[in-house]
DNA sequence: ACAGTAATAGGAATTATTACTACTTATTTT
DNA sequence: AAAATAAGTAGTAATAATTCCTATTACTGT
């Protein structure tokens, strides 16, 4: 993958940030220091940094959000506000069981928690 | 809700297969027995069904799935062929712990294990 | 400096989903 | 059973998120 200025920033917006912005959220605040940047070019870039591992993409109901957070973490969903909250869930043996008891090789576990954050009980 | 041929149709549909169908795919299955079905019809129903709580939606990636099972169970997505399968994997207090430790009042846990299946190693 | 090729801007195209509207049908009232 | 009423429908237009296309631009190795 060659350098290009625009991935960088892209990279970088998606690193300042704990909110897992969308590809849109991110577009605008690109825009403000590469005016002319297309949509297009931030989709393009956000899925190459996915394909190389450098950020991770998730679905929050049917659209995607983009996270820095490589370590494998869980996300705490509130109905309220929206927000998706990372946590860090002590990890079971999930793997193994699912392993020994459907014969599938887990690479990958997503877990999200719907539920009500402590701002809006 | 009023009764109607379509609605009745389309949970058929949904509770006839455990392949978590799409909207479109249970549209295609609906007009072999009712033609004119357009697929506004096959969207605003099974949205009702889901509020009803008589389906439920999943979301795969971006897009959306019904499963007629309302039990909470989580999912298995083969990378290979793209299957979600259903499986009931052991309760974990995770419930108590995000509670405890994050003051978040869970409903609702989401789990897919993303990996390869038996037919797919 | 130049050739080769990856990346870009801008816009068109696609896909999934929702909204709108005039007509139809199930239920309720009389 | 006929009329009233309101929910449901078909068909189509509209929207939103994302991908694709193309002519042009910009890195990079030689």
């Amino acid at each position: 993958m060659r350098y290009s200025h625009q991935r960088e920033l892209i990279k970088e917006i998606v690193y300042s940030t704990n909110s897992h912005p969308t590809a849109d959220w991110i577009y605008v605040e690109v825009k403000k220091s590469a005016p002319n940047i297309s949509l297009g070019t931030v989709y393009r870039n956000l899925k190459q940094l996915n394909d190389e591992g450098i950020i991770r993409t998730i679905y929050d109901g049917s659209i995607a959000r983009y996270d820095w957070n490589q370590d494998s973490h869980d996300h705490l969903k509130c109905k309220k506000c929206g927000n998706l909250i990372d946590v860090q869930l002590p990890e079971t043996d999930i793997k193994k069981t699912v392993k020994k008891k459907y014969n599938f090789e887990v690479d990958d576990v997503e877990m999200t928690l719907i539920g009500t954050c402590n701002e809006h009980t």
